[in-house]
DNA sequence: GTCAATAGTTTGTCCTGACATATTTACGTT
DNA sequence: AACGTAAATATGTCAGGACAAACTATTGAC
């Protein structure tokens, strides 16, 4: 199950070379040019890395920025570490990070041609379930919206959302160009963690009616809190996808 | 936003011990005691530490040290620093990690009497999707089983799965008496990453049968393969659950 | 030949010290 | 009073060294 050494350690020398007038810090060059070396095969997969002592040896480093570049690459999932052992290569199946970001960053990266029409927009009080789920400020006034998403020019999901009308100016032309995480990114908001139910039910008739499908359709469905850095509310929604078009694609992480 | 500085910082000295004998290393240690604190409320929401210098002298480490015991709090998203500023505890609300774990797990921490009946268990080669879509590698021996599993006494869900039979010993016995992922865990696997699809649809006649849904009940649908830390393949599953009576919650973080 | 003790390798933890850089606060000049 | 500059403050990066603990492979005893 672990290779053997004299198979599997790579070339005596990675011929890397850190910049030490650089910005960029050293640790941070030392990871990118190794993972850049997995991801090109230069390193292959479960192949063994040299020892920190010497790998630092030969870039000219300490031992502690050598560890923190290697971490970091264990981190994101692309080395495996074992005491007594060695640094092993993960096999590249096993890639990839948990990614916050929203329907429409997601079909512009797969080439589905968003658009968005907005069906009502307006500014209100929270409603009052805002306020007691999710912690919202008591008074605070929100953006109210409604939108249809369509992909291909077929219709994929209509989505309700509430936005805190203190975090940015919004208007209805702004979400009918761009997704509505890139408009709070672009204000400023550093989102930072969300909580997300998915669920499933048949769809009502208006429902069916919007999405172009039958009465009694499966549904996909998605409540959503995002909260930023601070732990602020950031935005609300309660989407409903065609199930016969969407589907949720992810990642999960595990210690 | 950033409070301000008289008012924000707590008790002078936070009332933290580290035991140098113990075992557990003292950065997790510390991390431990804040996490405790700020979960207390001992440490207010939006409240601002002291600086890592000061703190390390409190409590005799030396500043490398408490910098990681707070590192593994920011990585957790407990904590926020900012060059310059300061460290701050981020609002309660804002917790929690994307976490690997299993159905059966999750019952159980919530109380629901997970029972499990397995419909069928044998072992076979390996299917052709499973080594074209997942990696697996061709000839493999899998265990292949059905099961329904109980929630209440009620039907919740129907789980198709497969393992590689190389990994372990199981039997339907064990199935029946333990969720999958501890049984993996008890077998020395490391889980260390999974990729699910969830989607929806309506329930077949035998699906809504053996649910004891009506048939064209809403379905939710899971995909998921999981792999060990060093790649492979270690759990294939489909899973169907009654819509009626469960919901996927994830909490997603970004940056 | 089998099993247990031992030596060697490699990562894990922790220390002291130094300088860099971002941010805020205070000051002094205009 | 307003503005730009400098000082204070806090985190970010990096070095070099020491010892501990886990794992592997070899050696030695029976």
């Amino acid at each position: 199950m672990w290779p053997l050494r004299e198979v599997a350690v790579n070339q005596p020398a990675p011929p890397i070379q850190v910049d030490r007038n650089s910005p960029v810090p050293l640790y941070f060059q030392v990871a990118q040019h190794l993972e850049q070396q997995i991801e090109s095969g230069e390193l292959a997969t479960g192949s063994r890395l040299e020892n920190e002592i010497d790998l630092a040896d030969q870039l000219g480093l300490s031992r502690p920025t050598m560890r923190r570049a290697i971490q970091y690459l264990v981190d994101r999932g692309l080395l495996v570490r074992k005491r007594g052992v060695g640094t092993q290569v993960v096999h590249t199946k096993v890639r990839r990070q948990v990614e916050l970001t929203s329907l429409y960053e997601d079909l512009v990266k797969a080439g589905r041609d968003p658009r968005t029409r907005v069906l009502s927009f307006g500014r209100e009080p929270a409603p009052a379930t805002l306020v007691l789920e999710f912690g919202l400020a008591e008074g605070t006034e929100v953006y109210a919206f409604e939108r249809l998403r369509y992909a291909d020019g077929e219709p994929l999901a209509l989505m309700r959302n509430y936005v805190p009308s203190g975090l940015m100016d919004l208007t209805p032309e702004d979400l009918e160009r761009h997704g509505l995480y890139n408009l709070l990114r672009a204000a400023g908001v550093n989102l930072r963690i969300a909580r997300q139910s998915i669920g499933a039910r048949t769809a009502t008739a208006a429902e069916a009616r919007a999405l172009g499908e039958t009465r009694g359709a499966s549904l996909l469905t998605m409540e959503r809190v995002a909260y930023d850095d601070h732990g602020r509310v950031v935005e609300h929604g309660k989407h409903i996808y065609r199930a016969s078009r969407y589907s949720f694609d992810l990642t999960l992480t595990g210690w």
